[in-house]
Order: C-alpha cells, then structure tokens, then sequence
DNA sequence: CTGTATGCAAAGGTTTTGCATCGGG
DNA sequence: CCCGATGCAAAACCTTTGCATACAG
C-alpha cells in the first residue's frame, strides 16, 4: 500500500468519496503487519467509530484491493486477512499461534516461477505460504 | 493419498471402522485431481449412498488430512479444497474457470525454501498457489 | 442537490455441533 | 454388545446483499 496521503490522492483521482469510515481503514492499514481479517478491523476501529457496520469494512476492503492496494491472503480456513504489504514477499503461518509473519529471504526470492507463462497458463499473481511452529512459540513452550 | 488397500489397511490398523461412507470418499479421493470440495463431493456420492449427510464427509476428510492422507488446501475464500496429492508440487488456479490444475515444473521445484528451519521457524509444510488464466480459457476465450 | 457510501438486519453459503440411532468389529 | 460412526437438523461463522438514510462533492 501506498502512504496514506497516495492512497487518499489515488481514490479522489478516481472519483472515490473521502467518508471518515474509508479514511479510519485506510490508516488502520498502512504500514500495518498483522495481516488482520475483516472483523479485527471492525472490531478495532468500533470503538472510535460506534456505528461502523461490516458492509463498510468489507466495502472498503474489497475497493482497496481492487485498486491494488491491498492483497486478501487464503491462509487460514475461517476468513481472509488482508495484506497492505503488496510487494513480493511469502508468508509464515504459525498452528500454534495463528499468528502470520512476512518472511523476505533472499533465498525464497530466487524463486524461479516465469510469472508470466508457465505451461501455456498466464501467471498474474503467486502466494507462497509456509506452516509450522514459530520462533517466538518454540522458545515459551513445549515444542 | 497411498492406494486404496493400503488407507484401508492404515485405518484398520489404527482402530477406525471401515464404513461404506468412508470406503466410497477414499475411493473417491484416490487419484483425484479436480481438487474437490466436500459439499462437490457429498453431491456426487449422494447418488450413490441417498442418505449420506455432510458431517460424514467433512469427519472423513478431516480425519483422512489428520492422518496425512489428504492435504486441504485454501486458495480460495468460499470453500476448503482436498488433494489426494501429498507430494510437493503446487497449484494454478484459473480466476477465469476457477479450476485448480497441477504444476510439477521442474524449476519450481528447485525452490530453495529451507523446509525445516527458516529464521528460527520450524517449517512442516509449504503452499505455492498461482494465479491467472488458464491455458483452456486462453484458447476458448476473450483473454 | 445528486449519487455514492453507510448502517442495519437479514440472507447466503460453508462447516461444525448435538444428539439419537445405527452398525462394524 | 459396545463404542465409534452416521444422519439429521440446527447452529455457528464469515461475508454479501437489499434498502432506506446520510453525507461528500
């Protein structure tokens, strides 16, 4: 995602509305690493905004995303959470804590996907995603 | 997934019962490569066993991932799919067809992903999902 | 003012659950 | 026989939708 201030430009350019709801989500995710899902949100931004509904969250959501300036990521079964950070990097998923860290080896860089033709079929997008325990669960417990 | 006889035989070993609900999802399951969903799957077999009810299959599939015979995969928001496939290989899915194909290329293979230790993470399972459009829809289509 | 965005509640679709019944071992 | 597996229906859950109202431009 772009800094607050592109974003706000990119969506008047655009002919979007500048609502304080839209603004509340988009400063909620700039820059923010905890790839939240869409009830987080909402439950986040309730407090200063009693009346935020879930269509607003989802709304601006699915807008975001379709001007490219969020990513949904399919990690987990019981919803999509959503990604500001839209530039190549794979994802660590952990069981224990459910939580979802960024991962930017060098070494997973190198993948080496042609992303734009692979076997007739034209790549548009690749997510890459890793499970198991993470570091922070192996040092506090019992595995 | 291992062939039929041998699940059949890891089950019984393991103290499951061989019902005809679970033989007939094994048997569904064992070289399947549409990547099904249970709600598909309940459908197609419910010509076959009139009363077999969702929480069967949704029980066997999760007992069939639970003992590494299946892979659940989310690549998309709607649903859980199933791959009988537990080798590494990785997916296409056609945004255009929604179909999910199979990728065993070679230079994807040679993805340099430390599997069991990546920054302190103990690493147990990757998923590579592409994105785009199909090769069939290419040939049909506007694309 | 005008048309888009919001809020609310209800619907939609997938998966889980509770519980009585069935049936494999 | 016994305990796990099944079937049924309802619940739970996330996400979408319909429509009246609000409000940004």
């Amino acid at each position: 995602m772009h800094s607050f201030d592109t974003v706000i430009q990119k969506l008047r350019e655009n002919g979007f509305k500048l609502t304080p709801q839209r603004l509340a989500i988009i400063k909620y995710m700039e820059g923010n690493k905890n790839h939240p899902h869409a009830l987080k949100i909402h439950k986040d931004l309730k407090r200063r905004y009693p009346t935020l509904s879930f269509s607003t969250v989802y709304n601006t959501l699915n807008m975001l995303e379709k001007i490219g300036e969020i990513t949904s990521l399919n990690i987990v079964d019981e919803y999509v959470n959503f990604d500001p950070n839209t530039s190549p990097h794979i994802h660590f998923y952990c069981e224990r804590c459910h939580t979802i860290k960024d991962i930017f080896l060098d070494e997973v860089n190198g993948l080496s996907i042609p992303m734009d033709e692979l076997n007739g079929n034209i790549v548009k997008s690749a997510q890459i995603t890793l499970r198991g325990i993470c570091s922070d669960c192996r040092k506090k417990g019992v595995g």
